[in-house]
DNA sequence: GTCTATAAATCGATAGAC
DNA sequence: GTCTATCGATTTATAGAC
């Protein structure tokens, strides 16, 4: 049952209201603790709510993180075909991906925002215990690339520096580039990260 | 301004003062207006000098731009041996020498201040009007690279995500990896950059 | 001193009552 | 929609064996 649309002044208590707090109470500790420091409970008690509740609206811990970066979709979902197919072409699957999310100009601005509040105080930590486990490894574990610990990382490092010339800096020709362009330049360096000869110990 | 009102030893309007006025003049309008954006004589009337005062403290343009970046190390002074022997191996050699810099403790902390004001309003404009014709493209045209306004932006986008990740997030494994396998990580890619296949119109 | 085993506490997540 | 109860897994702390 969906509620009517236009209604307004909800009692206090209500959906709305719960998830917003839990939300609100989310960020706030996400920001200030980290990922790992902060517990479904601690943002259930911040928001005057019982822990089961932040389940309920958010399912696990990892969706509510995704919820509260307000991330414009879920990495997870949009990556899902490129996951596919095997380590062969994973990397051109990867960006072209990357690259209908991050040309979309609805998707812009909200990114960019992302982008910015790495540098906060905070966002660095958030970046490494958030983004980096629950979604860069996952990636790589989907990918079923061997050292993914390792390698994602390095994907990451020059998808970071696209973002930061194409989108950020926009500087030509990266920010001009055609999508096929961006492909033909950088598929090969992520595809020897993914997959290509590198000094990692204990192989 | 953290100069006492009075003496300290050099009459008002004396050589230090003089040039501090000018760098603080130059710093705002870099930031204001950009690189291109800002003038000499419109640095020097804020500092209420004349024009031929800056050029005598300062010597050109890219001078006092890099000055007014206070970068610890004049980035065309330390990379002009890398500079010299060809483009084989370039991108190891570049690589060597910018570990050098960013590896040391004692810079780390005025470059990382840089790069954080990159994403200041105005700072992405600095670093595409300024850093990129000043910095980036005699790095290329010294190399004898062709398209180099084509293909150091690329070595500047992996260049970028390296500094981000090892320096910035600190993200393993990149942030503990050994000089020797960064380079032997990155310059793979760094020298295709430079010099290998790349989709550049009518090459 | 180092390692291992086990106990205690905490957390994420689910099921079901109201 | 909200909460109680509880499971299973992970982490932390402690104790004992070598």
């Amino acid at each position: 049952m969906s509620a009517p649309a236009g209604r307004r002044g909800r009692r206090p208590g209500s959906s709305a209201d719960t998830r917003l707090a839990i939300l609100e109470s989310a960020r706030a500790s996400f920001a200030e603790r980290g990922y790992a420091g902060t517990t479904i409970r601690a943002v259930a008690g911040a928001a005057g709510v019982d822990a089961a509740l932040v389940h309920h609206y958010f399912g696990s811990k990892d969706d509510l993180f995704l919820a509260a970066l307000a991330l414009p979709v879920d990495p997870r979902v949009v990556l899902a075909p490129a996951l596919e197919g095997g380590i062969d072409g994973a990397a051109e699957r990867f960006l072209r991906v990357f690259l209908s999310v991050w040309d979309d100009p609805e998707m812009q601005l909200p990114l960019l925002g992302l982008v910015r509040s790495v540098l906060d105080p905070g966002g660095v930590e958030l970046l490494r215990s958030g983004f980096v486990p629950i979604i860069l490894l996952p990636i790589g574990q989907a990918l079923r690339i061997d050292h993914p610990e390792h390698r994602m990382p390095l994907l990451a490092s020059q998808v970071i520096g696209l973002i930061m010339t194409r989108y950020v800096i926009r500087l030509e020709p990266i920010a001009s580039m055609t999508a096929d362009d961006v492909v033909a330049t950088f598929a090969p360096t992520l595809q020897r990260y993914l997959a290509g000869d590198l000094p990692i110990e204990g192989d």
